[in-house]
DNA sequence: CTTACTATTGAGAGCGCTCTCAAGAACAGC
DNA sequence: GCTGTTCTTGAGAGCGCTCTCAATAGTAAG
């Protein structure tokens, strides 16, 4: 690689001194605009780049976020809400001129030592955690450290204290189920996610709330807890089926794809034997067969507010700790049919 | 956040010189056991973790690695390949104690940008290059300024000036067609990818050779090009049904199951009718109805090979280039039939 | 014309680390 | 005991930038 070019030679052929030049290239109003064109000159015919680790350096600012996503959340390969959610967040990080490092980790030693040594050197900014399971062994060491931080996904405990982007679970699945319950259906089943997430917690919060205000009671028969993946949720429709729903409200279009598969080939019409409606309205939903009923989340929505939130606080600082709450929508499609 | 430990502060608590904890940190065989021990007690005790902007700015390496998805990458959101190369290669950072930046772009423009403001400030070590489209307009820019990069897939020009790793997409095309072959089968369609990408390329070749090598013709109303989606998986799969084939061989298993949707919709058995034959093996396949047959490819070896090259690229030169070509296999499943 | 400000620029001191170079210690050979 | 060699450590010069502070130029007020 070829040297090159710094602020110093920047600054003799423009024949001003260094500081004039960092203040073109950091303050929009400080330098006289027939100065300010002259370095702007030279800066383009020299293709100069600030040296970003003696900017962090001298600054203490390195424009890199961090994006944690714990070695817990084993639904990484299958289900496309990460993809998603990146894009979002990178999208924002482009935007904003930010750089995105990102943290996976595949053992809790791994992450453990990531964290050691990433995070504490000053290397980001900022850190965007995905939510986990409620219990993040790792996450009251960063907030106690003062690290500036947004959770995505709302927080188990200290939710005052951890400023987080979160979608309305909670009323996304009351919808969902409520439309079940409106378009007759008696039996309505509930295959959930891990009870260890707030995800999954909110999600069937939301659904039985629906259910018990209508006088339908929850029915254990009809209610699992999986993970989030494909294969758990054809396993869960498995043993639901023998209960005779009616209905199923799936707590991802992932399980919900597994689900409509264990209804086929249970010989189960979707939906004029049964209703399903999933979560996500990510791309498997559209092209499920039937077109997959589910509540809509705006993913990368979530991403860039992530980031817009981390940035927010990167500037005007800590607190109070910022909290945001996107709407769903339900999305219907065929799988829960019509009254 | 609070006021860090530095080196200078912990060689004061030692009671020896700045170098000399530098080495205790760098060089595993410079100092002294007496000394070195003392020093890493005050290491340990301060929990002191050096600052790597300082550290960037002062060796001029900043052990960041990044990883460029291009603009013009359609199937991220949709396909598992990515997130299981993404897992791949963070895996492998993590072991060196490097840590990745993730560039992805929505836009031409936007990649332009980026890669003016993250590459040429000497932010990133080395860059992996996902292969996108043969004619990425940054790639050659990339290799004139001699940044160290590996590319994962075959570039289609300058192949012997670049480092990269790829599949071996050819054989593990050949072996499906040449199974479907040996199957019986007579009309062996092919549903390709577009054919401005490498990948598309050599799995059509493979696909032809099998063929012509056994004294059957490429059908061209047999043979379909079309985007790396579900979506157009199954658009021509439709296409190619009224022209009766027997076979199919179809370059991802993403458009595999789209291919299965249409078949299924037409009426025809799979395999009996008509055998399906898919390539990567991730997680839709052994799922899908029947599972399906599919060329496997080592993705994550694919993300850690590129790694190790590229460290290794760091460490003792940019040249030669480095070529690793990774053997692909044969999965069969239901989806093919047997004889 | 003098005084009081304000806008604009330059000088220079770091930011926390690496790395070269030289000094000193330790040891061998004669 | 002296010279030559190697090993270990410290001193100090940067790396390329930001940011404070002082100097100067320019403007307004009296």
């Amino acid at each position: 690689m070829t040297k090159r070019i710094t602020l110093e030679g920047v600054a003799q052929l423009a024949g001003v001194s260094r500081a004039t030049v960092s203040r073109v290239i950091n303050d929009p109003t400080a330098v006289k605009p027939e100065l300010r064109a002259r370095v702007e000159k030279v800066i383009v015919e020299t293709g100069y780049q600030p040296n970003l680790a003696a900017r962090s350096l001298a600054s203490s600012r390195s424009h890199l976020i961090g994006l944690i996503i714990p070695s817990l959340v084993q639904s990484l390969f299958t289900d496309p809400y990460f993809p998603s959610l990146i894009q979002g967040i990178s999208q924002a990080c482009n935007m904003h001129h930010y750089i995105l490092s990102l943290f996976l980790f595949h053992s809790l030693e791994e992450e453990g030592q990531v964290y050691q040594r990433a995070l504490n050197s000053g290397l980001v900014d900022g850190l965007i955690v995905t939510a986990s399971i409620i219990n993040n062994p790792y996450l009251p060491r960063l907030i106690q450290q003062k690290i500036p931080l947004v959770q995505i996904g709302r927080p188990f405990e200290n939710v005052e204290q951890i400023s987080f982007v979160d979608v309305d679970n909670v009323s996304g699945a009351y919808r969902a189920a409520h439309h079940l319950i409106r378009l007759g259906r008696k039996r309505i089943a509930f295959i959930g996610g891990t009870l260890n997430t707030t995800v999954g917690i909110d999600r069937y919060t939301g659904y039985c709330s629906a259910l018990r205000e209508k006088g339908l009671v929850v029915d254990q028969s009809l209610t699992i807890f999986a993970d989030f993946t494909r294969a758990d949720g054809y396993a869960a429709m498995q043993q639901i089926i023998p209960h005779h729903p009616d209905a199923v409200f799936v707590i991802t279009d992932t399980m919900a794809v597994g689900a409509l598969q264990a209804l086929h080939e249970a010989g189960l019409r979707v939906p004029e034997d049964i209703s399903v409606i999933g979560f996500d309205d990510l791309t498997q939903a559209a092209s499920s067969n039937p077109p997959l009923t589910t509540v809509r989340q705006p993913v990368r929505l979530l991403g860039t507010m992530a980031v817009d939130m981390l940035i927010d606080i990167l500037e005007t600082g800590l607190h109070p700790p910022r909290h945001t709450i996107l709407p769903t929508e339900l999305i219907i499609r065929a799988s829960c049919g019509t009254m």
